[in-house]
DNA sequence: TGTACATCAGTGAACGCGCGTTCACTGATGTAC
DNA sequence: TGTACATCAGTGAACGCGCGTTCACTGATGTAC
């Protein structure tokens, strides 16, 4: 799904040696986590799906566990860029940024439910083992940080700066949750527009004074 | 920790039958649930704590899932409970009610960690399955849209009920989330302190008409 | 109060299974000369 | 261009383990008479 065969050459000996094993063991675990959800995931089902030995992802990955931390830190930077993007479309509007980044947050975890789960389904102990992790969540949230700070700045909303980027990434989390979980199946608009409705909300109240 | 003994006699024969073993395996499993997490947990696991051979849960749950939807099932009525008794103590402000049930969504889930990993950390492939746990969830999701549709009828709050239900209901499940998930460990507020400061924020953009 | 008996709620052994991880191995690849 | 060799990325067998579930069983409990 996400990283294809590597780059140049595109099917290449096709022998003993797979060429990018470490990618297609991603992808193969993130289809795997597709259908049958992250907390029932086993090596050695990713292994069958790439079509190698069990015993071959222990080339590129540790354990288990790392494999994991690998498709964790690759959703928070597929994340990053998401929201990095959107903020990029609104140079001049602090508030239009920080609406559209919210917006993208929700399309990204409805769009990549796997990652999802792996990034906030409470599988690690915490993300100290893997400091690139640890640094790849660090920098979305700092993006999102940062746009609710140049809405102060520019003096459109007002307020605390972290109770305003805790509002904002509870709401726009909360609401990924609620659609990747399927709780919201009745709901008649769709994520984006919800998306682009609640978000609405929230800085209509950050508008007012005081 | 949530249920005890049963009613009246503190601690009978203390013999071959333990009296109220389903409760006990409940009580074991979320134990098991806060110090592992949810996605490891096992029925011999769960025996073992409660003291039992592995085999007697069978005598009072079908299966693994059988259990983890009777603590789901738990989960929504005391989320439920929460809410009404928030609900109660402002019968005459239908604003202040909608605030302070969503102030106890959040005291819930940060209570009761592992009742919320069972209820939303997507281990069932859809409540079809259990019927009194699906109508438990109904249950809550009814008593927080009543709230929004009494502040609608008083005309404090302005706006569609559906969106105004589901921005609530994402704010604090998302609020709930990252607190109980650990990503907001570094914040100076309570959860509780948090809560009301965001869900006041949410309510200040409601209180503008259009 | 005492006895016979049905029912209930446990036990412990056994089943088959899939898992994570390690190991010695071997085929493939790339490089120095 | 050809050869020798080090390194790399796979294989397949084996390890020990804990799991969910079933089964025939047995001790405990409650009730009819």
């Amino acid at each position: 799904m996400v990283a294809k065969k590597k780059a140049g050459t595109p099917s290449r000996k096709r022998g003993y040696h797979h060429g990018d094993l470490r990618n297609a063991l991603i992808d193969a675990a993130l289809a795997e986590i597709s259908s049958n959800g992250a907390h029932s995931l086993s090596l050695r089902e990713v292994a069958r799906r790439a079509g190698v030995s069990h015993a071959a992802s222990y080339r590129h990955f540790r354990s288990k566990e790392d494999l994991l931390a690998a498709i964790a830190e690759q959703g928070f930077m597929m994340l990053s860029q998401a929201l990095q993007s959107a903020l990029d479309q609104h140079p001049e509007d602090a508030v239009a940024a920080l609406n559209a980044s919210g917006v993208a947050y929700v399309e990204f975890g409805v769009g990549h439910p796997e990652h999802l789960q792996v990034m906030f389904g409470g599988i690690f102990g915490g993300f100290d083992q893997w400091p690139s992790l640890q640094k790849a969540a660090q920098h979305a949230y700092e993006l999102l940080r940062g746009s609710v700070r140049k809405t102060l700045e520019s003096g459109t909303l007002h307020g605390d700066e972290e109770t305003i980027a805790v509002a904002a990434w509870s709401l726009v989390h909360g609401l990924t949750q609620l659609i990747a979980g399927g709780e919201l199946k009745r709901g008649r608009q769709s994520p984006r527009g919800l998306a682009q409705t609640v978000t609405a909300l929230l800085v209509k109240g950050l508008r007012v004074k005081s």
